[in-house]
RNA sequence: CGGGGUGUAGUGUAUCGGCAACAUGCACGGUUCGGGACCGUGAGACAGAGGGUCCAAUUCCCUCCACCCCGACCA
């Protein structure tokens, strides 16, 4: 991608409005725009880096063999009503009328699975059934705040499972927890399992995914040995007791929630009716979860743990780019040849962006690339003579390499 | 929703009763070219909206709106 014809480009300061971290970088580095409070745009380099966050939860979804489906977004409200959440979530739900017909937006898909399940699934042969979708959700929070962490709409990656029994359900909930760290740990955080309240959606305890963060909005009592963690809203126990098992005094911390998973038994199932028939010819109420991670917060605080005082330091794993490609336009070089480079990354199959505008100085090229955070930087100039400048985002040593060398190692660390 | 704060060119800031200024960004020309370079020229704001006070309002007062922060509540 050429640098000099994406929309959005790097600004100097931030709308002084701002004052999350994440908002103030994701706006200053072009990822983001902001069109109200909490309703956003990814811009090109934002929604590169939720598409790569969306694949490695898309790769861990498909490997517990849950099935990939989109389902609506505007939903009637005779499905919210067969649960009761028409009213019970009505603070959160944004309604609409059009005519006698009365709607809502998505804030979640409970019902929306439910319904489609009991359309198709007759039989204890065909479950259990999971299906996920990234889709956006809409949620009238009271306040939107934190940049992108607190939106009314945003991108939410949702699992549903369906089950003959408590205990596949159990065994699959398990299993997707142990899923969903894996996810978290592959994009480079640390999510500590934490027991919750389960809000509009279930009495039941749940299981929410806590990122430490001062930023965060959440409160959690954790062990710093693993074996213990809850929200403060439920938690009876204080800081500073003993674990169990010998870890030491329990911390309290704020976090960021960047998952939450839910068993909800057969609670919903018995309200909507969604039955199948059991090897004995009887019909039986399917056992019911729900697992959701939220995408675009996620972009946020991946900002919120790794930025330095220059700008955004993405975990090539979600970098926007494998790299980041800078000429400096001196008259000796050509623009033939400083596109060269370019040109023959590309057609290596490198995900590369290249800064060709040709009436910025070094310096802001060198600041912009620092600000937008992609982990390599690649310079070309008449100074590195035919060869490439490899410099990490991390840290200032740079090395001269062959176009070769460079490429191999991008693909190199792709692969990793 | 309660409390607090802020609204002036795209962005960041001045002006704080008397014809709205600077920086940056943008456009054009020229000089530069390894850490946000320089010179010149130019375009760009009915000062968030409405009302009031005053000879005169961006400035004082009222109402509304938007955004931010704290809280409540929630993923």
């Amino acid at each position: 991608m050429r640098y000099s014809k994406l929309l959005g480009k790097t600004r100097k300061e931030a709308p002084k409005d701002e004052v999350s971290v994440n908002a103030k970088l994701l706006f200053r580095g072009g990822f983001i725009d902001k069109l109200m409070a909490g309703s956003y745009t990814l811009l090109h380099l934002g929604r590169r880096v939720e598409q790569k966050i969306e694949q490695i939860i898309r790769e861990e979804m498909n490997e517990t063999g849950a099935e990939e489906i989109l389902m609506p977004l505007l939903h009637p409200k005779e499905i919210w009503s067969e649960t009761g959440r028409w009213d019970k979530a009505d603070k959160v739900m944004y309604k609409l009328k059009k005519g006698e017909k009365e709607y809502a937006l998505s804030f979640t898909h409970e019902e929306i699975f439910l319904d489609l399940v009991r359309k198709h699934i007759l039989t204890y042969r065909d479950l259990p059934v999971k299906g996920y979708h990234f889709s956006t959700k809409f949620r009238d929070e009271l306040r939107a705040k934190s940049g992108i962490l607190r939106g009314r709409e945003f991108l939410m990656k949702d699992l549903y499972s369906v089950h003959t029994s408590s205990k596949d359900l159990d065994k699959y909930y398990e299993e997707v927890k142990k899923v969903y760290l894996k996810i978290f740990d592959r994009l480079g955080l640390k999510a500590i399992v934490t027991e919750a309240d389960g809000g509009v959606f279930t009495d039941r305890v749940t299981h929410e995914f806590q990122v430490l963060s001062d930023v965060g909005e959440d409160e959690i009592i954790y062990c710093p040995g693993g074996d213990f963690s809850q929200n403060s809203e439920i938690c009876k126990v204080k800081e500073g007791k003993q674990c169990d098992l010998g870890h030491g005094p329990l911390k309290k911390a704020r976090a960021i929630e960047v998952g939450n998973i839910f068993s909800y038994g057969t609670d919903y199932s018995e309200k909507m009716n969604v039955v199948y028939t059991d090897n004995s010819g009887k019909k039986q109420h399917v056992w019911f979860g729900a697992y959701g991670i939220g995408v675009t917060r996620l972009i946020g605080v991946l900002v919120e743990v790794f930025h330095d005082e220059k700008g955004i330091v993405w975990p090539s794993q979600v970098a926007p780019y494998n790299c980041h490609l800078i000429t400096i336009n001196k008259q000796q070089l050509t623009k033939n040849k400083m596109d060269d480079v370019y040109n023959k990354l590309v057609k290596a199959g490198v995900e590369v962006l290249y800064d060709d505008r040709e009436d910025v100085s070094v310096g802001q090229k060198f600041a912009d690339a620092d600000l937008i955070g992609i982990p390599v930087r690649l310079v070309v100039s008449e100074k590195t003579a035919g060869k490439v400048e490899w410099k990490n985002r991390i840290d200032s040593k740079t090395e001269l390499l062959g176009i070769e060398e460079v490429v191999k190692r991008l693909k190199r660390s792709e692969a990793a």
